[in-house]
DNA sequence: TTGTTCATGTAATGGGTTACATGATTTT
DNA sequence: AAAATCATGTAACCCATTACATGAACAA
């Protein structure tokens, strides 16, 4: 349902082609949101069905003729009054994170060389925001370019990128060391009696308990 | 897909029903992971069909009787593998971000009054894993609660989770604080030509413009 | 000439949400 | 007496991803 608002919004900061929005949507919003162009086209004829985008056809000096959408006033009211109205909730499903719950499980190491697998792809998004986040300063400086309204927009996402990634390399760092604690001092409390010969059979004490502890 | 995953993996901290688990995703794990009753119930049918966990019914003191399901050798087994491989990057629809994008076109009031919502929403989410986290400390130190596998995978991701929400929350701070900066001082750059009688209608100077800044 | 980028679409499939369905027990 | 919590399930629908389909221009 709202990736037609969200079209409406990319389509706010100026107008695009579905291939554009595409685009966008991989290289500058992915952490917020994400959309295919199979979803993005039929999306489009939507809502020019419904009079909120109209397009123009641009022929391009690469490929098949370009339709770039721009919205309609009517696109505007609709987008302002979306805007207006509480946002639900972000559903989140991050398989890095859902995977950290069961790290316990796994010899250290490799679960350290996932983490740092983690770690570096989230590092490289935050270079990428940086980068973005660069572009826009310069672009304002230097040619007072875009809107102000476009400007405030690019900014305060951005500047949500850079956080959301900048945590999740922290968190990396925080989980290899937390790994890396407790693989060095793995029995602390209660369960050391007996200290030698519990090397390679970890596998099945696994058994029922009545806690709840959610 | 890896609704399954996520279900093996809760089970694989202590065994536990299909209401237990909806329960568990909504209260502990909503952050990185969400599925309903709906989903979870058929999943966990298919999860027995394959062997990877079993059931035992247990009368309920209330209500029918529940059916807890625990782990199979299978199931760790397959659990295990998985967590060993490398982690789809997660794919994110955040609405509240979303909006920012465009919160140049709404009056700073309502960008403000927006922003305040999801901060409360985020502090709550904040305040509850702390009280979690909390009570994770108290349960290993005080009673030695719990499999010491288990506490470093909710260790871990608890402390993500209050990562996730402590930046929520200062992000919301800071957008805030950009708003009002950008609605005291608007015309920054060189568009103040006319600065009397501008005041109602900002409505139609949209248009067309050429510039690609994704 | 093979592969990549540009550019648009449709179709099949999969998976999740909402709504439907039931029923006991406890709280208001 | 009504509403909420406990507890399990099914069915319809929505929507997103994957795969299918086409075709021009350019780079290796």
């Amino acid at each position: 349902m709202s990736l037609k608002y969200a079209l409406l919004a990319g389509l706010a900061l100026e107008p695009r082609s579905g291939y554009d929005l595409a685009q966008w949507f991989k290289e500058t919003a992915s952490y917020y949101w994400s959309a295919t162009h199979s979803s993005i086209y039929p999306a489009l004829a939507a809502l020019e069905e419904t009079q909120l985008v109209t397009h123009t056809i641009v022929p391009s000096d690469r490929g098949p003729a370009r339709k770039v959408y721009t919205l309609t006033l009517r696109g505007h009211d609709a987008l302002l009054e979306w805007l207006d109205t509480p946002a639900t909730p972000p559903v989140v499903r991050d398989e890095e994170a859902l995977k950290a719950l069961c790290y316990g499980l796994l010899p250290p190491d490799h679960a350290r060389a996932q983490l740092e697998a983690t770690r570096a792809r989230h590092a490289a998004n935050l270079a990428h925001y940086k980068e973005l986040s660069h572009r826009l300063d310069e672009d304002t400086r230097v040619r007072g370019d875009g809107s102000p309204t476009a400007r405030l927009g690019l900014l305060l996402t951005l500047r949500r990128g850079i956080d959301v990634e900048k945590g999740y390399v922290a968190w990396c760092d925080e989980a290899v060391a937390a790994i890396t604690a407790a693989a060095q001092a793995p029995r602390g409390a209660e369960e050391q009696r007996r200290k030698g010969k519990d090397k390679e059979k970890d596998r099945d004490k696994r058994g029922k308990k009545k806690h709840n502890k959610g």
